[in-house]
DNA sequence: TGATATATTGAATATATATTCAATATATCA
DNA sequence: TGATATATTGAATATATATTCAATATATCA
């Protein structure tokens, strides 16, 4: 044998991650199907012939990420719910953090991007279809479990959850999507105005 | 001459607007390119061919249904501009319309994902793209103006009229990408909840 | 150093689809 | 009815791009 497998196994993988950074700014810049094998493989600095060394076409690849994108945001919802707080104060900093993450992180916006137009076209390849049918929902319930015990504690205003969490998520989606295709960053924002759709004011705080 | 101008322009402009349709519901479902010329073609129940006849290309269709989109949206916001009533009154109502129009016209549903498609995507006709240039930013501009005339009247929260734009824009069109890509419709929204973002509460109207 | 496995390239090929075009149909008016 | 303009079709052609593949390079170990 020429290479040991381990070490093998790893060469190749970071090799593939790095096709599916390329893969990820074309992808979002352009979509899937305006996105050439050629692009990618000029923005990974390789020939397009060796892309196939890797991954068996550009499906395969598109599918890798959303993959990864929607195990993305499970994980982000995971974490507000396990946070050590009341369900309102979960809420709060959940926005805080996620508002701060679309002002800061290029990858965030990216991510909320691609998921953007991979549920907006039925042409993606269907094992990405069926990724997003399976992954899609999960913090949508997460985040309705959060509204709900919030209601009962009295922090979170009244209202079918479900709505609440899907107002929750909608509003964030559509800011990043705003966010990461306006360059003019002269406007900051501040969580606590979308908070207030869900936050019972406290009277005098202190 | 075989028929009278008049009659044959108006004949020419409702078949250009059969495609139209035709080519909305395809970019809609599958995005730009991966809708087939042939998709639009038998969409619209007509040979491929025939459609050359009207239309130049696949990307002039396109460029015409941005406009189309653009305009709309620039016109309902102007429309609630225009309203007879104070600026808190106006921002309430234009999001009761809103999130009416979200639950009951598909029309609206599909002009926010083309142009969310158009936005998302550096790979549309130049064309397109100045278009949404030059026109993209106006319904913000509108809502932004009637935000700080609020913020004066005393109706409206505090903060940057600016950002207080961008997330009445931004969770209209959040909810619209969600809308239309969910076929549940389970849910009742209540807009109440995205006003209570902007509007300050008034204790006891009655 | 030689053997072997894997990496890499880019030209060749296959394929999908946009666009053109010649042939034919249809509508209108003189 | 015949002349003329426009509508319509679908096969032919052009073109873009995904995928394959033969040739070559490189890394590792015996």
């Amino acid at each position: 044998m020429a290479r040991s497998k381990e070490q093998n196994d790893r060469m190749r993988e970071s090799r593939k991650e790095k096709i599916r950074n390329a893969a990820l700014l074309q992808f979002v810049k352009q979509g899937l199907f305006a996105t050439r094998i050629q692009d990618i493989a000029v923005q990974a600095g390789i020939a397009q012939g060796l892309l196939y060394h890797y991954y068996s076409s550009k499906d395969e690849i598109f599918v890798d990420l959303i993959n990864e994108a929607l195990d993305k945001t499970i994980a982000a919802s995971y974490s507000v719910r396990d946070m050590e707080t009341g369900p309102g104060e979960k809420i709060r900093f959940a926005l805080e953090r996620l508002v701060d993450t679309i002002e800061n992180s290029q990858t965030f916006l990216d991510t909320c991007r691609l998921i953007t137009q991979a549920i907006n076209s039925t042409a993606i390849p269907i094992d990405a279809q069926d990724l997003i049918q399976e992954k899609r929902n999960i913090p949508y319930q997460v985040i309705e479990a959060i509204m709900a015990a919030g209601q009962k504690e009295g922090t979170i205003v009244g209202g079918d959850p479900k709505m609440l969490s899907i107002l929750f998520w909608t509003s964030i989606n559509g800011l990043a999507i705003y966010y990461s295709t306006n360059n003019n960053r002269d406007v900051e924002l501040d969580y606590r105005v979308i908070a207030s759709m869900f936050l019972i004011e406290r009277e005098s705080e202190e």
